[in-house]
RNA sequence: GGGCCCGUUGCUUAGCUAGGAUAUAGCGCUGGCCUUCUAAGCCAGAUGCCUGGGGUUCGAAUCCCCACGGGCCCGCCA
């Protein structure tokens, strides 16, 4: 047990043990963080007025008056209806100094629990580059899926790639029938026509470089009749089975992904599975869940030929309870898959989480309807996010209003770059780079899951850029400070003794320290994954105020007990950047 | 027309699920600090009718109702 639950379990226990003498032992209190450094924890009088009969400030006296104080708790004041506990410092810090150096990199890592989550996110179509509107998935799903794992789940994560339908058969399309120079020329156009954003598509990607293909076929299928009828026949044949087509599909996706994959990878997102969507249909359990739907009684009806379920009784309104599950050609829809998917998910998974955009809200809900109706007691928990959208409007890729993540990660990259060479002439170019790319990388991704998921965010390049104050960078300039000083200090004993800690900084160091788990396990379970990032930005600030309130490499006596704290700090600190999928550069 | 989400200072943001003590931080702004260990830093200061209106409560940013403003959804698309 850590320090800082001991001490909650103590205060618990005196205040309960002080209502059983005022013969009142069923009342029910919280405990609470309070606002002020006047206390560590505080006990809210006010709920039980009512039973007791009197003012909460009277009670706050008298259970004060009865609690003798020993154990962690070294005060206990009645202020204003709160009962005022303060801990003991010297337990508070030896407890957690212990804790942090004996864990290591698993502070703040809580036991195996043998549950299986499989996190599914970014899955976003492949015929196209993904723009940061988009980022706002991988980035929320992966470090979710970082902070489960710290919370002791087994986790997967998993991306679905979506190989069937209209948009990727154009794009099949274009890429096989279109030429290298139909291509050339479309880049060109579109350049001259979005040059003031300074949209280049040159990279050697597929993402990239098949857009053209894409916007091509797009147009052609919209003014030719012959292509749109070829399209369409590939359609057709796509959706009989026709094995030739499916796999020329899939290659194309594929292609596609193997872009996609590489921009992922350069914001440290790499996932464990990729699910195609074609596999429902190829293996049949697409067309078995229309078959069950059809069997449930109360459940499937028909309508000229197409089937559907009326989900009026799950609390779905207006129009939305006809949730369609076959064509009249008897043709599955995504939806239909997307059940077939999550069934097969649930066989290799206790617990599924979903990482889906707003837009999704309401087919993620008719999809948990059907499964109940198909008996699941399990269901998947969504979880939404806002979307992003540009100071000069909505995101649309084929407006031309947008900002493609490649081109963020290099203008991130290239900007921290700049910044590095300009303090330091010491580091060998590679290592440089390499900095840059850890800070560059970790500012946008700080800069995403600081917000909370369900807010509208407005994606503007000082933002996304910047490096200092509630940042990435001013975290990991926090780790670099600390390493340093490590390194500097050469020998040293490592050495528990609050005795030596002492200073207001190096208590308040402390007990921000002793939170991690208590934040790992809150970001995990409430899934609430900005706490990780306002907690780092914690850590670091109070750690560059004990940096500037107190010597530690020149501090006599207390140095070993400082530089033990020092590395302490480095131990969170790069906890909670590799929680948040940052690198934790030893300098910078 | 129906439904879901968001609305906190010049800008961005925490707190809201479990109502309580002076509403959290950052950017920006004003003024200080590099002969202590990385100034991507530290210190001090100014800035708020928590969108508006009702209600519940001893007490509301937080719960309920109604407005207003913004986003999203309502295909035999994916």
């Amino acid at each position: 047990m850590s320090a800082i639950e001991q001490f909650t379990t103590e205060v618990i226990d005196s205040v309960n043990k002080a209502l059983n003498e005022m013969g009142a032992s069923d009342i029910a209190f919280q405990t609470e963080v309070p606002p002020t450094d006047a206390a560590d924890l505080a006990v809210p009088c006010f709920q039980m007025s009512k039973a007791l009969r009197k003012a909460p400030a009277m009670i706050a006296e008298e259970i004060a008056s009865r609690i003798q104080v020993g154990g962690t708790i070294v005060s206990v004041t009645p202020v204003n209806g709160y009962l005022n506990f303060k801990m003991d410092d010297s337990m508070l810090v030896e407890g957690t100094v212990r804790d942090i150096l004996n864990s290591d990199g698993k502070y703040g890592a809580w036991p195996k629990k043998g549950i299986r989550v499989n996190v599914e996110h970014t899955s976003t179509n492949p015929t196209g580059p993904i723009h940061v509107g988009r980022a706002r998935n991988p980035v929320i799903g992966d470090t979710l899926a970082r902070a489960l794992a710290m919370c002791g789940y087994d986790v997967s994560t998993e991306y679905y790639v979506n190989d069937v339908g209209k948009q990727v058969v154009i794009l099949t399309w274009g890429v096989n029938n279109l030429t290298e120079e139909q291509a050339d020329e479309e880049r060109e156009r579109w350049a001259k026509e979005h040059e003031k954003e300074g949209q280049v598509e040159d990279r050697d990607k597929t993402d990239h470089k098949w857009v053209a293909f894409y916007r091509i076929a797009n147009r052609m299928m919209e003014n030719d009749p012959a292509v749109k009828e070829e399209i369409s026949d590939m359609l057709r044949r796509f959706e009989a089975g026709d094995q030739e087509i499916i796999d020329t599909v899939r290659k194309t996706a594929e292609g596609m992904l193997d872009g996609l994959r590489q921009t992922l990878g350069n914001i440290g997102v790499t996932l464990d599975t990729y699910t195609w969507e074609s596999r429902f249909i190829a293996d049949g359990s697409a067309r078995d869940v229309v078959e069950r739907i059809k069997q449930c009684d109360k459940a499937g009806q028909e309508e000229n030929g197409a089937w559907f379920v009326d989900l009026k009784d799950y609390g779905i309104h207006g129009k939305n309870t006809k949730f369609t599950f076959t064509r009249a050609d008897g043709t599955t829809l995504y939806t239909t898959r997307d059940i077939a998917y999550h069934l097969d998910k649930f066989k290799r998974a206790d617990r599924l989480i979903d990482v889906l955009g707003e837009d999704q809200k309401l087919g993620s809900k008719q999809l948990c309807c059907v499964l109940d109706i198909l008996g699941s007691e399990r269901m998947p928990e969504p979880m939404f996010y806002s979307f992003v959208s540009l100071p000069e409007g909505k995101m649309s890729t084929r407006r031309g209003v947008v900002v493609y993540l490649d081109d963020l990660i290099d203008e991130a990259v290239a900007r921290a770059y700049d910044e590095i060479k300009q303090r330091r002439t010491d580091i060998p170019e590679e290592k440089m780079r390499e900095i840059a790319n850890a800070v560059g990388v970790g500012a946008i991704r700080y800069n995403i899951v600081r917000v909370q998921p369900e807010k509208q965010f407005v994606f503007t390049w000082s933002d996304a850029l910047n490096f200092d104050g509630n940042s990435g960078p001013f975290v990991q300039y926090a780790h670099a400070r600390a390493c340093s000083m490590l390194k500097k200090a050469g020998e040293y004993q490592q050495v528990v003794d609050a005795s030596k800690l002492t200073d207001a900084a190096e208590i308040k160091l402390v007990k921000v320290l002793s939170k991690l788990p208590e934040v790992i396990r809150s970001a995990a379970e409430d899934r609430r994954i900005h706490l990780l990032p306002a907690y780092a930005h914690e850590v670091a600030s109070a750690f560059n105020q004990f940096y500037a309130a107190v010597p530690v490499l020149t501090s006599g006596e207390s140095r070993d007990a400082r530089i033990t704290l020092v590395d302490c700090t480095r131990i969170v600190l790069r906890n909670v950047l590799n929680t948040m999928g940052l690198a934790a550069p030893e300098e910078m």
